[in-house]
DNA sequence: CGTCGTGTTGCAGCATGTGCAACGACCATT
DNA sequence: AATGGTCGTTGCACATGCTGCAACACGACG
Protein backbone atom coordinates (compact mmCIF):
# COMPACT_ATOMS: atom_id res chain seq x y z
CA UNK A 1 0.00 0.00 0.00
CA UNK A 2 2.82 2.24 0.84
CA UNK A 3 5.30 1.95 -2.05
CA UNK A 4 8.05 3.82 0.09
CA UNK A 5 7.97 1.47 3.22
CA UNK A 6 7.06 -1.80 0.90
CA UNK A 7 10.06 -1.40 -0.90
CA UNK A 8 11.94 -0.70 2.42
CA UNK A 9 10.52 -3.66 4.25
CA UNK A 10 11.48 -6.07 0.82
CA UNK A 11 15.17 -5.75 1.95
CA UNK A 12 14.69 -7.46 4.99
CA UNK A 13 14.37 -10.67 3.60
CA UNK A 14 17.11 -10.24 1.09
CA UNK A 15 19.11 -9.50 3.42
CA UNK A 16 18.18 -12.32 5.32
CA UNK A 17 19.50 -14.89 3.06
CA UNK A 18 22.59 -13.55 3.54
CA UNK A 19 24.85 -10.42 3.60
CA UNK A 20 24.52 -7.82 0.59
CA UNK A 21 25.88 -4.57 -0.63
CA UNK A 22 24.09 -1.49 -2.15
CA UNK A 23 24.34 -2.42 -5.90
CA UNK A 24 22.75 -5.65 -5.08
CA UNK A 25 20.36 -4.31 -2.68
CA UNK A 26 19.27 -1.75 -5.68
CA UNK A 27 18.88 -4.08 -8.54
CA UNK A 28 17.21 -6.95 -6.51
CA UNK A 29 14.67 -4.06 -5.29
CA UNK A 30 14.61 -2.79 -9.23
CA UNK A 31 15.02 1.08 -7.71
CA UNK A 32 18.30 3.55 -8.08
CA UNK A 33 20.97 2.74 -5.98
CA UNK A 34 20.46 6.53 -4.32
CA UNK A 35 16.87 5.22 -3.77
CA UNK A 36 18.16 2.43 -1.93
CA UNK A 37 20.92 4.06 0.05
CA UNK A 38 18.08 6.29 1.61
CA UNK A 39 16.09 2.72 2.93
CA UNK A 40 18.97 1.15 3.97
CA UNK A 41 20.04 4.23 6.07
CA UNK A 42 16.67 4.23 7.45
CA UNK A 43 16.41 0.87 8.11
CA UNK A 44 20.04 1.35 9.53
CA UNK A 45 18.83 4.22 12.16
CA UNK A 46 16.17 1.61 13.16
CA UNK A 47 18.70 -0.82 14.21
CA UNK A 48 16.94 -3.36 11.67
CA UNK A 49 19.93 -3.39 9.27
CA UNK A 50 23.37 -3.79 10.38
CA UNK A 51 26.74 -2.26 8.04
CA UNK A 52 29.82 -4.61 8.64
CA UNK A 53 33.35 -3.80 8.15
CA UNK A 54 32.83 -4.23 4.22
CA UNK A 55 30.21 -2.09 3.72
CA UNK A 56 28.16 -4.88 2.94
CA UNK A 57 24.55 -4.77 5.07
CA UNK A 58 23.28 -7.76 7.39
CA UNK A 59 20.17 -7.68 9.01
CA UNK A 60 20.98 -5.92 12.72
CA UNK A 61 20.33 -6.69 16.78
CA UNK A 62 17.21 -4.76 16.96
CA UNK A 63 15.53 -7.84 15.16
CA UNK A 64 16.61 -9.68 17.74
CA UNK A 65 14.98 -7.27 20.58
CA UNK A 66 11.75 -6.75 19.04
CA UNK A 67 11.10 -10.63 18.44
CA UNK A 68 12.24 -11.30 22.03
CA UNK A 69 10.13 -8.58 23.43
CA UNK A 70 6.98 -9.59 20.96
CA UNK A 71 7.02 -13.19 22.24
CA UNK A 72 6.93 -12.52 25.84
CA UNK A 73 3.88 -10.12 25.62
CA UNK A 74 2.35 -13.00 24.14
CA UNK A 75 -0.21 -13.57 27.77
CA UNK A 76 -0.97 -17.33 26.47
CA UNK A 77 2.44 -17.75 26.56
CA UNK A 78 2.51 -15.66 30.24
CA UNK A 79 -0.91 -17.82 31.58
CA UNK A 80 0.46 -21.19 29.93
CA UNK A 81 3.91 -21.38 30.83
CA UNK A 82 3.25 -23.06 34.55
CA UNK A 83 0.73 -25.74 33.47
CA UNK A 84 3.17 -26.83 30.49
CA UNK A 85 5.75 -27.02 33.60
CA UNK A 86 3.80 -28.78 35.98
CA UNK A 87 2.43 -31.10 33.03
CA UNK A 88 6.82 -31.72 31.89
CA UNK A 89 7.11 -32.45 35.38
CA UNK A 90 4.37 -34.77 35.81
CA UNK A 91 5.42 -37.04 32.35
CA UNK A 92 8.92 -35.92 31.65
CA UNK A 93 8.42 -35.33 28.08
CA UNK A 94 9.11 -32.52 26.01
CA UNK A 95 6.01 -30.19 25.76
CA UNK A 96 4.99 -27.41 23.37
CA UNK A 97 2.48 -24.26 22.87
CA UNK A 98 2.30 -22.86 20.14
CA UNK A 99 -0.51 -20.37 18.00
CA UNK A 100 -1.89 -20.00 14.52
CA UNK A 101 -1.32 -17.06 12.65
CA UNK A 102 -1.59 -16.44 9.06
CA UNK A 103 -1.07 -19.70 7.18
CA UNK A 104 1.90 -20.41 9.56
CA UNK A 105 1.68 -22.06 12.99
CA UNK A 106 4.12 -20.94 14.91
CA UNK A 107 5.68 -22.52 18.54
CA UNK A 108 5.54 -19.80 21.04
CA UNK A 109 6.86 -22.18 24.69
CA UNK A 110 8.54 -25.24 25.16
CA UNK A 111 9.37 -26.79 28.57
CA UNK A 112 11.92 -29.71 27.74
CA UNK A 113 13.26 -32.02 30.85
CA UNK A 114 15.72 -29.25 32.06
CA UNK A 115 15.60 -26.12 30.81
CA UNK A 116 12.96 -23.78 30.49
CA UNK A 117 13.45 -22.20 27.33
CA UNK A 118 11.65 -19.11 26.33
CA UNK A 119 12.74 -18.82 22.36
CA UNK A 120 14.18 -21.60 20.42
CA UNK A 121 15.81 -22.96 17.34
CA UNK A 122 12.40 -23.47 16.12
CA UNK A 123 10.50 -20.45 16.34
CA UNK A 124 10.74 -18.72 13.18
CA UNK A 125 11.36 -21.65 11.46
CA UNK A 126 8.49 -23.13 9.36
CA UNK A 127 6.38 -25.75 11.58
CA UNK A 128 5.63 -29.24 9.94
CA UNK A 129 2.33 -27.51 9.52
CA UNK A 130 0.43 -30.92 7.47
CA UNK A 131 1.39 -33.16 10.72
CA UNK A 132 2.28 -31.34 13.42
CA UNK A 133 -0.48 -32.29 15.96
CA UNK A 134 -0.72 -28.53 17.26
CA UNK A 135 -1.03 -27.48 13.72
CA UNK A 136 -3.92 -30.11 13.10
CA UNK A 137 -5.55 -28.54 16.16
CA UNK A 138 -5.08 -24.84 15.15
CA UNK A 139 -6.33 -25.66 11.44
CA UNK A 140 -8.88 -27.70 12.43
CA UNK A 141 -11.15 -24.69 14.18
CA UNK A 142 -10.82 -22.93 11.13
CA UNK A 143 -14.52 -22.02 9.56
CA UNK A 144 -14.73 -24.73 6.97
CA UNK A 145 -14.02 -22.48 4.02
CA UNK A 146 -10.77 -21.03 5.34
CA UNK A 147 -9.96 -24.43 6.00
CA UNK A 148 -10.16 -25.36 3.04
CA UNK A 149 -8.23 -22.39 1.39
CA UNK A 150 -5.39 -23.15 3.51
CA UNK A 151 -4.96 -26.64 2.73
CA UNK A 152 -5.33 -26.42 -1.03
CA UNK A 153 -2.52 -23.69 -0.52
CA UNK A 154 -0.42 -26.08 1.43
CA UNK A 155 2.49 -28.12 0.59
CA UNK A 156 2.69 -31.58 1.46
CA UNK A 157 5.77 -32.32 2.09
CA UNK A 158 6.84 -36.60 2.65
CA UNK A 159 9.09 -36.31 6.04
CA UNK A 160 7.99 -40.26 6.63
CA UNK A 161 5.85 -42.48 5.01
CA UNK A 162 3.07 -41.34 7.82
CA UNK A 163 3.14 -38.00 6.54
CA UNK A 164 -0.13 -36.49 5.56
CA UNK A 165 0.00 -36.87 1.52
CA UNK A 166 -2.40 -34.30 0.20
CA UNK A 167 -5.11 -32.11 1.29
CA UNK A 168 -7.69 -34.09 0.83
CA UNK A 169 -6.52 -36.70 3.43
CA UNK A 170 -5.20 -33.60 5.57
CA UNK A 171 -8.75 -32.20 5.49
CA UNK A 172 -10.23 -35.66 6.86
CA UNK A 173 -7.48 -35.72 9.65
CA UNK A 174 -8.86 -31.82 10.58
CA UNK A 175 -12.37 -33.10 10.78
CA UNK A 176 -11.53 -35.84 12.91
CA UNK A 177 -9.24 -33.63 15.05
CA UNK A 178 -12.18 -31.10 15.03
CA UNK A 179 -15.09 -33.87 16.17
CA UNK A 180 -13.05 -35.54 18.68
CA UNK A 181 -10.86 -32.61 20.62
CA UNK A 182 -7.25 -33.75 20.23
CA UNK A 183 -4.87 -34.60 18.09
CA UNK A 184 -1.94 -36.70 17.75
CA UNK A 185 0.99 -36.83 15.56
CA UNK A 186 2.20 -39.93 15.12
CA UNK A 187 5.90 -40.57 13.31
CA UNK A 188 4.51 -38.04 10.91
CA UNK A 189 7.64 -35.43 11.24
CA UNK A 190 10.48 -37.63 12.08
CA UNK A 191 10.04 -41.46 12.19
CA UNK A 192 10.61 -41.86 15.92
CA UNK A 193 8.71 -39.31 17.45
CA UNK A 194 5.13 -39.25 18.32
CA UNK A 195 2.97 -36.54 19.99
CA UNK A 196 -0.07 -35.80 21.76
CA UNK A 197 -1.71 -32.65 21.75
CA UNK A 198 -4.83 -30.70 22.92
CA UNK A 199 -6.35 -27.26 22.03
CA UNK A 200 -6.50 -24.05 24.36
CA UNK A 201 -10.00 -22.30 23.80
CA UNK A 202 -10.93 -18.63 24.80
CA UNK A 203 -14.01 -17.57 26.53
CA UNK A 204 -15.90 -18.04 23.24
CA UNK A 205 -15.31 -21.32 22.45
CA UNK A 206 -12.56 -20.60 19.77
CA UNK A 207 -8.90 -22.03 19.71
CA UNK A 208 -6.25 -19.40 20.33
CA UNK A 209 -3.35 -22.41 21.20
CA UNK A 210 -2.24 -25.51 21.38
CA UNK A 211 -0.38 -27.75 23.22
CA UNK A 212 1.24 -31.02 22.93
CA UNK A 213 3.55 -33.66 24.46
CA UNK A 214 6.15 -35.82 22.71
CA UNK A 215 8.76 -38.50 23.02
CA UNK A 216 10.65 -40.63 21.25
CA UNK A 217 9.76 -44.53 20.11
CA UNK A 218 12.52 -45.57 22.10
CA UNK A 219 11.05 -44.28 25.41
CA UNK A 220 7.81 -44.61 25.02
CA UNK A 221 5.75 -46.80 22.43
CA UNK A 222 3.02 -44.37 20.76
CA UNK A 223 0.51 -46.49 22.50
CA UNK A 224 1.47 -45.09 26.40
CA UNK A 225 2.05 -41.55 25.10
CA UNK A 226 -1.73 -41.75 23.88
CA UNK A 227 -2.20 -43.09 27.66
CA UNK A 228 -1.26 -39.52 28.47
CA UNK A 229 -3.86 -37.90 26.62
CA UNK A 230 -6.33 -37.44 29.96
CA UNK A 231 -3.33 -35.69 31.81
CA UNK A 232 -2.71 -33.47 28.42
CA UNK A 233 -6.39 -32.17 28.28
CA UNK A 234 -6.75 -31.85 31.36
CA UNK A 235 -4.04 -29.10 31.55
CA UNK A 236 -5.35 -27.50 28.51
CA UNK A 237 -8.72 -27.02 30.05
CA UNK A 238 -6.83 -25.51 32.68
CA UNK A 239 -5.15 -23.19 30.83
CA UNK A 240 -8.49 -22.43 28.51
CA UNK A 241 -10.33 -21.79 32.01
CA UNK A 242 -7.42 -19.43 33.74
CA UNK A 243 -7.25 -17.76 29.86
CA UNK A 244 -10.89 -17.44 29.68
CA UNK A 245 -11.40 -16.01 33.48
CA UNK A 246 -8.48 -13.18 32.97
CA UNK A 247 -9.56 -12.85 29.40
CA UNK A 248 -11.12 -8.84 29.96
CA UNK A 249 -8.66 -8.00 32.59
CA UNK A 250 -10.03 -4.88 31.92
CA UNK A 251 -9.63 -2.11 35.08
CA UNK A 252 -12.80 -2.63 37.29
CA UNK A 253 -11.24 -0.65 39.88
CA UNK A 254 -7.75 0.65 40.29
CA UNK B 1 15.77 9.88 6.42
CA UNK B 2 12.89 8.62 5.28
CA UNK B 3 10.00 9.81 6.95
CA UNK B 4 7.75 7.41 5.54
CA UNK B 5 9.75 4.59 6.30
CA UNK B 6 10.78 6.44 9.50
CA UNK B 7 7.25 6.84 10.94
CA UNK B 8 6.83 2.96 9.40
CA UNK B 9 9.34 1.49 11.97
CA UNK B 10 9.03 3.69 14.68
CA UNK B 11 5.75 1.50 15.10
CA UNK B 12 7.60 -1.73 15.82
CA UNK B 13 9.17 -0.58 19.29
CA UNK B 14 5.64 0.59 20.06
CA UNK B 15 3.88 -2.27 19.22
CA UNK B 16 6.59 -4.50 21.43
CA UNK B 17 5.25 -2.79 24.20
CA UNK B 18 2.02 -4.94 23.87
CA UNK B 19 -0.78 -4.52 21.61
CA UNK B 20 -2.17 -1.52 20.33
CA UNK B 21 -5.23 -0.20 18.86
CA UNK B 22 -5.25 2.11 15.43
CA UNK B 23 -5.89 5.18 17.07
CA UNK B 24 -3.12 4.37 19.97
CA UNK B 25 -0.59 4.05 17.28
CA UNK B 26 -1.63 7.58 15.63
CA UNK B 27 -1.14 8.90 18.34
CA UNK B 28 1.59 7.93 19.53
CA UNK B 29 3.44 8.40 16.23
CA UNK B 30 1.72 12.24 15.84
CA UNK B 31 -0.09 11.22 12.07
CA UNK B 32 -2.94 11.33 11.61
CA UNK B 33 -5.52 7.64 11.41
CA UNK B 34 -5.58 7.37 8.34
CA UNK B 35 -1.71 7.33 7.97
CA UNK B 36 -1.33 5.00 10.28
CA UNK B 37 -3.82 2.68 8.79
CA UNK B 38 -2.11 2.42 5.81
CA UNK B 39 1.42 2.25 7.32
CA UNK B 40 0.16 -0.98 9.38
CA UNK B 41 -0.93 -2.29 6.24
CA UNK B 42 1.92 -2.46 4.97
CA UNK B 43 3.93 -3.78 7.83
CA UNK B 44 1.03 -6.38 7.36
CA UNK B 45 1.56 -7.65 4.21
CA UNK B 46 4.93 -8.08 5.03
CA UNK B 47 3.87 -10.02 8.34
CA UNK B 48 5.50 -7.58 10.59
CA UNK B 49 2.52 -6.44 12.24
CA UNK B 50 -0.47 -8.86 12.74
CA UNK B 51 -3.89 -7.93 13.31
CA UNK B 52 -5.63 -9.96 16.27
CA UNK B 53 -9.25 -10.64 17.39
CA UNK B 54 -10.25 -7.55 18.81
CA UNK B 55 -8.03 -5.93 15.61
CA UNK B 56 -5.69 -4.42 17.79
CA UNK B 57 -1.91 -5.03 16.51
CA UNK B 58 0.42 -7.25 17.34
CA UNK B 59 3.93 -7.83 16.40
CA UNK B 60 3.85 -10.68 13.66
CA UNK B 61 5.29 -14.38 13.16
CA UNK B 62 7.59 -13.10 10.18
CA UNK B 63 10.03 -11.46 12.72
CA UNK B 64 10.91 -14.37 13.88
CA UNK B 65 11.16 -15.89 10.74
CA UNK B 66 14.01 -12.84 10.22
CA UNK B 67 15.68 -13.00 13.46
CA UNK B 68 16.23 -16.82 13.16
CA UNK B 69 17.39 -16.59 9.82
CA UNK B 70 19.97 -13.40 10.65
CA UNK B 71 21.40 -15.69 13.63
CA UNK B 72 22.16 -18.78 11.19
CA UNK B 73 23.66 -16.74 8.43
CA UNK B 74 26.67 -15.30 10.95
CA UNK B 75 29.12 -17.65 9.66
CA UNK B 76 31.42 -16.56 12.43
CA UNK B 77 28.78 -18.64 14.66
CA UNK B 78 29.22 -21.57 12.53
CA UNK B 79 32.44 -21.63 12.59
CA UNK B 80 32.58 -21.41 16.59
CA UNK B 81 30.11 -23.34 17.24
CA UNK B 82 31.75 -26.78 17.16
CA UNK B 83 34.76 -25.25 19.09
CA UNK B 84 32.23 -24.06 21.71
CA UNK B 85 30.46 -27.46 21.87
CA UNK B 86 34.05 -28.98 22.80
CA UNK B 87 35.46 -26.63 25.39
CA UNK B 88 31.69 -27.20 27.00
CA UNK B 89 32.81 -30.59 27.08
CA UNK B 90 36.32 -30.52 28.46
CA UNK B 91 35.44 -27.98 31.05
CA UNK B 92 31.33 -28.18 31.38
CA UNK B 93 30.29 -24.88 32.34
CA UNK B 94 28.20 -22.75 30.11
CA UNK B 95 29.80 -21.08 26.91
CA UNK B 96 28.61 -17.94 25.35
CA UNK B 97 29.79 -16.47 22.28
CA UNK B 98 29.14 -12.82 21.41
CA UNK B 99 29.78 -9.83 19.01
CA UNK B 100 29.42 -6.16 19.32
CA UNK B 101 27.10 -4.05 17.17
CA UNK B 102 26.39 -0.47 17.21
CA UNK B 103 26.80 0.26 21.31
CA UNK B 104 25.55 -3.49 22.17
CA UNK B 105 26.69 -7.06 22.76
CA UNK B 106 24.72 -9.95 21.49
CA UNK B 107 25.18 -13.32 22.28
CA UNK B 108 25.16 -15.27 19.17
CA UNK B 109 25.93 -18.79 20.36
CA UNK B 110 25.87 -20.73 23.48
CA UNK B 111 26.31 -23.97 25.06
CA UNK B 112 24.75 -25.07 28.52
CA UNK B 113 26.00 -28.60 30.29
CA UNK B 114 23.20 -30.72 27.97
CA UNK B 115 21.58 -28.71 25.14
CA UNK B 116 23.53 -26.71 22.44
CA UNK B 117 21.00 -23.99 22.10
CA UNK B 118 20.72 -21.59 18.91
CA UNK B 119 18.10 -19.05 20.26
CA UNK B 120 18.21 -17.81 23.84
CA UNK B 121 16.20 -15.76 26.27
CA UNK B 122 19.30 -13.36 26.73
CA UNK B 123 19.05 -12.82 22.79
CA UNK B 124 17.86 -9.25 22.12
CA UNK B 125 17.85 -8.65 25.71
CA UNK B 126 20.09 -5.82 26.52
CA UNK B 127 23.19 -7.64 27.73
CA UNK B 128 25.52 -6.35 30.91
CA UNK B 129 27.77 -4.61 28.87
CA UNK B 130 29.65 -2.95 31.94
CA UNK B 131 30.52 -6.12 33.58
CA UNK B 132 30.23 -8.91 30.93
CA UNK B 133 33.71 -10.23 30.19
CA UNK B 134 32.86 -10.75 26.37
CA UNK B 135 31.45 -7.00 26.25
CA UNK B 136 34.69 -5.66 27.91
CA UNK B 137 36.75 -8.06 25.08
CA UNK B 138 34.53 -6.21 22.48
CA UNK B 139 34.55 -2.41 23.78
CA UNK B 140 38.40 -2.78 24.64
CA UNK B 141 38.95 -3.42 21.37
CA UNK B 142 37.82 -0.28 19.36
CA UNK B 143 39.77 2.61 18.32
CA UNK B 144 39.94 4.77 21.77
CA UNK B 145 38.42 7.24 20.70
CA UNK B 146 35.23 5.56 20.14
CA UNK B 147 36.08 3.19 23.21
CA UNK B 148 35.74 6.45 25.20
CA UNK B 149 32.36 7.98 23.53
CA UNK B 150 31.18 4.57 24.05
CA UNK B 151 31.86 3.99 27.77
CA UNK B 152 30.80 7.73 28.49
CA UNK B 153 27.11 7.50 26.93
CA UNK B 154 26.74 4.44 29.07
CA UNK B 155 24.60 3.70 32.38
CA UNK B 156 26.65 2.04 34.86
CA UNK B 157 24.13 -0.36 37.24
CA UNK B 158 24.86 -1.62 40.24
CA UNK B 159 24.07 -5.06 40.06
CA UNK B 160 26.29 -5.73 42.60
CA UNK B 161 28.76 -4.57 44.77
CA UNK B 162 31.23 -5.49 42.32
CA UNK B 163 29.78 -4.02 39.33
CA UNK B 164 31.62 -1.18 37.59
CA UNK B 165 30.59 1.94 38.91
CA UNK B 166 31.23 4.15 36.29
CA UNK B 167 32.96 5.74 33.05
CA UNK B 168 36.43 5.98 34.09
CA UNK B 169 36.64 2.81 36.01
CA UNK B 170 35.49 0.79 32.99
CA UNK B 171 37.90 2.61 31.13
CA UNK B 172 40.42 1.33 32.97
CA UNK B 173 39.09 -2.08 33.06
CA UNK B 174 39.02 -1.73 29.04
CA UNK B 175 42.76 -0.76 28.86
CA UNK B 176 43.40 -3.70 31.20
CA UNK B 177 41.77 -6.02 28.98
CA UNK B 178 43.01 -4.99 25.77
CA UNK B 179 46.53 -5.33 27.26
CA UNK B 180 46.48 -8.57 28.71
CA UNK B 181 43.90 -10.07 25.98
CA UNK B 182 41.42 -11.51 28.35
CA UNK B 183 38.72 -10.66 30.64
CA UNK B 184 36.93 -11.61 33.41
CA UNK B 185 33.42 -10.76 35.04
CA UNK B 186 33.98 -11.95 39.13
CA UNK B 187 30.11 -11.73 40.45
CA UNK B 188 29.96 -8.36 38.52
CA UNK B 189 26.42 -9.27 37.47
CA UNK B 190 25.09 -11.68 39.50
CA UNK B 191 26.96 -12.00 42.89
CA UNK B 192 27.52 -15.87 42.68
CA UNK B 193 28.68 -16.02 38.84
CA UNK B 194 32.41 -15.97 37.60
CA UNK B 195 33.08 -15.37 34.14
CA UNK B 196 36.76 -16.02 32.27
CA UNK B 197 36.84 -14.73 28.35
CA UNK B 198 38.79 -14.25 25.54
CA UNK B 199 38.79 -12.52 22.19
CA UNK B 200 38.16 -14.25 18.47
CA UNK B 201 40.21 -12.05 15.52
CA UNK B 202 39.99 -11.85 11.96
CA UNK B 203 42.49 -11.38 9.59
CA UNK B 204 43.19 -8.18 10.42
CA UNK B 205 43.93 -8.80 14.17
CA UNK B 206 40.47 -6.83 14.97
CA UNK B 207 38.19 -8.68 17.51
CA UNK B 208 35.49 -10.01 15.96
CA UNK B 209 34.05 -11.77 18.41
CA UNK B 210 34.29 -12.79 22.33
CA UNK B 211 33.32 -16.25 24.03
CA UNK B 212 33.69 -16.85 27.62
CA UNK B 213 32.68 -19.68 30.58
CA UNK B 214 30.76 -19.05 32.84
CA UNK B 215 30.19 -20.83 36.30
CA UNK B 216 27.94 -20.26 39.73
CA UNK B 217 30.89 -19.90 42.90
CA UNK B 218 29.10 -22.96 44.15
CA UNK B 219 30.63 -25.21 41.61
CA UNK B 220 34.20 -23.89 41.46
CA UNK B 221 35.54 -20.79 42.78
CA UNK B 222 37.13 -18.11 41.24
CA UNK B 223 40.13 -19.18 41.36
CA UNK B 224 39.56 -22.57 39.49
CA UNK B 225 37.57 -20.64 37.14
CA UNK B 226 40.42 -18.75 36.33
CA UNK B 227 42.48 -22.08 35.70
CA UNK B 228 41.23 -22.67 32.49
CA UNK B 229 41.77 -19.35 30.99
CA UNK B 230 44.70 -20.94 28.68
CA UNK B 231 42.19 -23.23 27.77
CA UNK B 232 39.76 -21.07 26.70
CA UNK B 233 42.75 -18.60 25.29
CA UNK B 234 43.30 -21.78 22.85
CA UNK B 235 39.92 -22.66 22.13
CA UNK B 236 39.25 -18.47 20.93
CA UNK B 237 42.63 -18.70 19.02
CA UNK B 238 41.68 -22.08 17.51
CA UNK B 239 38.90 -20.04 16.19
CA UNK B 240 40.24 -17.28 15.23
CA UNK B 241 42.49 -19.42 13.00
CA UNK B 242 39.81 -21.23 11.42
CA UNK B 243 37.99 -18.01 10.46
CA UNK B 244 40.62 -16.06 9.25
CA UNK B 245 41.47 -18.91 6.97
CA UNK B 246 38.53 -19.04 5.99
CA UNK B 247 37.45 -15.45 5.90
CA UNK B 248 38.05 -14.70 2.01
CA UNK B 249 36.18 -17.63 0.60
CA UNK B 250 35.67 -15.99 -2.64
CA UNK B 251 35.73 -17.88 -5.56
CA UNK B 252 39.02 -18.59 -6.90
CA UNK B 253 38.15 -20.91 -9.71
CA UNK B 254 34.33 -22.05 -10.29
C1' DC C 1 48.38 7.65 -14.17
C1' DG C 2 44.05 6.28 -15.99
C1' DT C 3 40.17 3.21 -15.52
C1' DC C 4 36.92 0.75 -13.28
C1' DG C 5 33.81 -0.18 -9.50
C1' DT C 6 32.21 1.37 -5.45
C1' DG C 7 29.31 4.62 -2.27
C1' DT C 8 27.66 9.38 -1.90
C1' DT C 9 25.48 14.03 -2.81
C1' DG C 10 22.22 17.83 -4.81
C1' DC C 11 18.66 18.72 -7.37
C1' DA C 12 14.34 19.21 -10.52
C1' DG C 13 10.06 16.96 -11.32
C1' DC C 14 6.37 14.68 -10.15
C1' DA C 15 4.72 10.44 -8.09
C1' DT C 16 3.37 9.43 -3.58
C1' DG C 17 2.23 10.03 0.88
C1' DT C 18 -0.52 13.20 3.68
C1' DG C 19 -4.46 15.03 6.35
C1' DC C 20 -9.19 16.13 5.95
C1' DA C 21 -13.91 15.11 6.09
C1' DA C 22 -17.46 12.03 5.43
C1' DC C 23 -19.09 7.30 5.90
C1' DG C 24 -20.11 2.85 8.04
C1' DA C 25 -20.02 -0.50 11.75
C1' DC C 26 -20.44 -1.49 16.23
C1' DC C 27 -21.51 -0.88 21.16
C1' DA C 28 -23.53 1.19 25.14
C1' DT C 29 -26.85 3.85 27.08
C1' DT C 30 -31.54 5.76 27.51
C1' DA D 1 -35.85 1.52 19.05
C1' DA D 2 -33.49 5.57 18.91
C1' DT D 3 -29.33 8.16 20.06
C1' DG D 4 -24.70 9.30 20.79
C1' DG D 5 -20.12 7.79 21.05
C1' DT D 6 -16.01 5.32 19.48
C1' DC D 7 -13.34 3.22 16.12
C1' DG D 8 -11.90 1.65 11.52
C1' DT D 9 -12.30 2.73 6.71
C1' DT D 10 -12.58 5.29 2.18
C1' DG D 11 -11.85 8.97 -1.61
C1' DC D 12 -9.83 12.90 -2.66
C1' DA D 13 -7.10 17.49 -3.46
C1' DC D 14 -2.90 19.25 -2.16
C1' DA D 15 1.98 19.61 -1.62
C1' DT D 16 5.35 17.07 0.70
C1' DG D 17 8.94 14.17 0.28
C1' DC D 18 10.45 10.51 -2.57
C1' DT D 19 12.53 9.27 -7.01
C1' DG D 20 16.02 8.81 -10.52
C1' DC D 21 19.48 11.27 -12.87
C1' DA D 22 24.00 12.92 -13.37
C1' DA D 23 28.03 14.31 -11.31
C1' DC D 24 31.38 13.67 -7.66
C1' DA D 25 34.57 11.23 -4.34
C1' DC D 26 37.21 7.54 -3.13
C1' DG D 27 39.88 3.38 -3.43
C1' DA D 28 41.59 -0.73 -6.00
C1' DC D 29 43.81 -2.36 -9.67
C1' DG D 30 46.81 -2.66 -13.70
Amino acid sequence: MSQTVDRALSILPLLAQGPADLGQVAERLGVHKSTALRLLRTLHEHGLVYRQQDQRYRLGARLFALAQEAVENLDIREIAHPHLTALNHECGHTVHLAVYEENEVLYIDKVESRYPVRMYSRIGKPVAITVAAVAKLLLADLPESERRTVAEKLDYPAYTSRSTPNAAAFLEELARVREQGWATDLGGHEESINCVGAPVRGTDGRVVAAMSVSAPNVVVTAEELLSLLPLVRRTADAISREYSGNTPPKETSA
